[in-house]
DNA sequence: CTGTCCCTGATT
DNA sequence: AATCAGGGACAG
């Protein structure tokens, strides 16, 4: 569900529920592929923990702890995080809700809802990192455009595989998903299967200001409900009514007309104009 | 570097 | 019944 919009909202909207918030109780279901730390070493170290700060590095999150600890989490693609009590109806709290955290009296709790169990939770020992977190390249939006730039041309020159899969690569810009991927090559108006070593320089620039622009554009606009994505309040984002080609297939390209076409590249789904995009 | 798999549900 | 889904790890 989730790239970097979609997280960096959950990040600053779950900021109030949980910024200074001693953990009372936990929550969970039982052990599975979502739970990277077991459910009962979890609850064991969260309780009593306060948030005083979250993080966001492409697409993870991670709670830092007043005490040191961290906890790392992953939204995967039906990854859900909310805040209890919201005034819309949108939440469901059901046997997909895996991990909740509760607060002293009054305050809403936070739950964690994931039906396809893509997503993970880690709990992260003061001076211990991930592995995934280790490999991560330049986050597409904490870079500054120029260094962004310099970086993703050095490493386009090193292979010469699809830029489409170039992007969608976390180890070399993280951030990036299956939406904003599309939405970036059709700014910058390159074909997603074109290779990463006939990307010009120009080009490889364009595709950068593409790429921030999409993105930033998205968080402005409360990121993509495609199906699952809502925000910790239950809002859906209003992304999706600006998408140019992610999810467009045989309707008209907004520039020119021509009808957008779908084909698999890397195993997704990819979505481009054939006149706009060369 | 591509394919396969993890898991569940909605849609065709 | 088959196909598809905002992600990513791992095998070959």
């Amino acid at each position: 569900m989730p790239e970097l919009p979609e997280v960096e909202i959950t990040k600053r909207m779950l900021e109030p529920a949980l910024l200074g918030n001693k953990i009372t109780r936990v929550g969970t279901t039982a052990p599975s592929y979502f739970f990277l730390t077991s459910p009962s070493t979890l609850k064991k170290n969260l309780l009593g923990e306060e948030t005083i700060a979250i993080e966001r590095i492409g697409k993870y999150l991670l709670l830092n702890m007043r005490s040191g600890h961290r906890l790392f989490l992953h939204l995967g693609m039906t990854g859900q995080l909310y805040v209890e009590g919201s005034s819309n109806h949108k939440h469901r709290q059901d046997k997909h809700v895996h991990l909740t955290l509760h607060f002293s009296r009054n305050k809403p709790a936070v739950h964690f809802r994931d039906v396809r169990k893509f997503g993970k939770v880690r709990w992260l020992p003061q001076g211990k990192s991930d592995p995934r977190i280790d490999k991560l390249g330049p986050d597409a939006l904490h870079t500054e455009y120029s260094q962004l730039c310099q970086h993703l041309w050095d490493a386009s020159r090193k292979r010469s595989i699809p830029i489409k899969t170039f992007l969608l690569d976390q180890s070399v810009l993280a951030g990036i998903g299956n939406i904003y991927a599309d939405e970036a090559l059709f700014f910058a108006g390159i074909r997603p299967g074109k290779s990463t070593k006939r990307v010009s320089r120009t080009k490889m620039q364009e595709l950068t200001k593409a790429a921030q622009d999409v993105l930033r554009r998205s968080i402005e606009t409360g990121g993509s409900t495609i199906r699952d994505y809502v925000s910790p309040d239950g809002n859906d984002g209003a992304n999706q009514h600006e998408h140019r080609v992610y999810g467009r297939k045989g309707l008209n390209c907004t520039k020119c007309e021509t009808v957008i076409k779908r084909i698999v590249t890397g195993g997704r789904s990819t979505h481009y104009c054939p006149t706009c995009q060369c």
